[in-house]
DNA sequence: CGGCTTCTTGAAAAGTATCAAATATAGTGG
DNA sequence: CCACTATATTTGATACTTTTCAAGAAGCCG
């Protein structure tokens, strides 16, 4: 459905791009996305995190393939990196390495102290979202803080108990399997 | 001692450069450092990790300031880049963007799984030194892996009796104070 | 509704942190 | 050159947190 080219948008849980694959470099206009480290014969494994100004694919105007995986942590807009296409300047280059690393810092920083911190910076980290707080999955949420699916549930259930979360975020239940035959 | 412009020497744990000064960006010739965010009044926090052939201080080449404290974890050389002076070429900054990511994802797996696979991985990333397997200081390796210093230690003493270590590098005792008045 | 998946909660087990004390090392000063 | 001091490292015992294992509740889709 989406074009290469233009603005896509992508739904929470949906594969945004797949490692090996060719394509192109993306800014994240908002949502967040999942990266991992993937490879032939290898469990893909949480590798890197890029939320709302962050670039993406950037290795593809290196090697013309992703070397990650990327999925939708929420809905997603993105648009097509460099703006004017072609070749991005230094100094856009620049300000891209260092949001790199800033975004790196913050994503080691996410497996450092107690669970409970650990998840509430998560939260933090993903931004304040105008209306529908809707979490990412347990399963991502764990992954990406070293936790297990069931010690993130019982973060968020005393976030809402606490009264840091609203009460009832509204649950998942089967998810739609995106086939590609 | 060491001049700007010119290829640098740095012993096991001293400072290499600070948060917020002025300076330039290095390539990483042999060893391996450890960056911390840190800021006024905040405590350093380990951040990232650079080794053989990465870049570290990129972003004075957009800033003119460090973002992160670097120290080295072992002795390190260090040499100016880019190699010619004056603005690194597109390709060359695409190429640090990706092994920077790259490295970031290295790290994010050391604080995955139990204790002693994270220091096992810790100390093959840090890569195989050639004969004196002196290893960095357990509060470093406890900072870099999410762990104790108390913890990191019953690793390697585990290690060591596998034989998956030398059975004795030397201890360090009290360090070399570097005041500068 | 039936099947599948995610989410939640409980109880027990495992792993790590914490606290404390002994040992080792390098630098300092006599 | 040797004792002395400050710090790092190691090891042990215990407390705490998280994982593991298990079962039930809830939502989505055909």
């Amino acid at each position: 459905m989406n074009k290469a080219g233009q603005t896509q948008t992508h739904p929470a849980g949906s594969r945004i791009y797949s490692a090996g694959k060719p394509g192109q470099a993306w800014r994240v206009v908002s949502g967040a996305v999942r990266l991992d480290r993937s490879g032939p014969g290898v469990e893909p494994m949480f590798a890197n995190l890029a939320v709302e100004g962050d670039i993406i694919g950037a290795e593809t105007l290196l090697f013309q393939r992703y070397t990650f995986d990327a999925t939708a942590l929420a809905d997603c807009v993105l648009s097509p990196w460099p703006e004017g296409g072609g070749a991005p300047a230094g100094e856009s280059l620049l300000a891209v390495l260092t949001a790199s690393e800033t975004r790196a810092a913050d994503v080691v920083a996410l497996r450092c102290g107690q669970a409970l911190e650990r998840v509430k910076r998560l939260i933090a980290l993903l931004g304040p979202r105008p209306d529908a707080p809707a979490l990412p999955s347990r399963r991502d949420m764990a992954d990406i803080t070293a936790l297990t699916t069931e010690t993130v549930s019982r973060c968020i259930s005393a976030l809402r108990r606490t009264g840091m979360l609203p009460p009832d975020g509204q649950r998942r239940g089967r998810p739609q399997l995106s086939h590609q035959p």
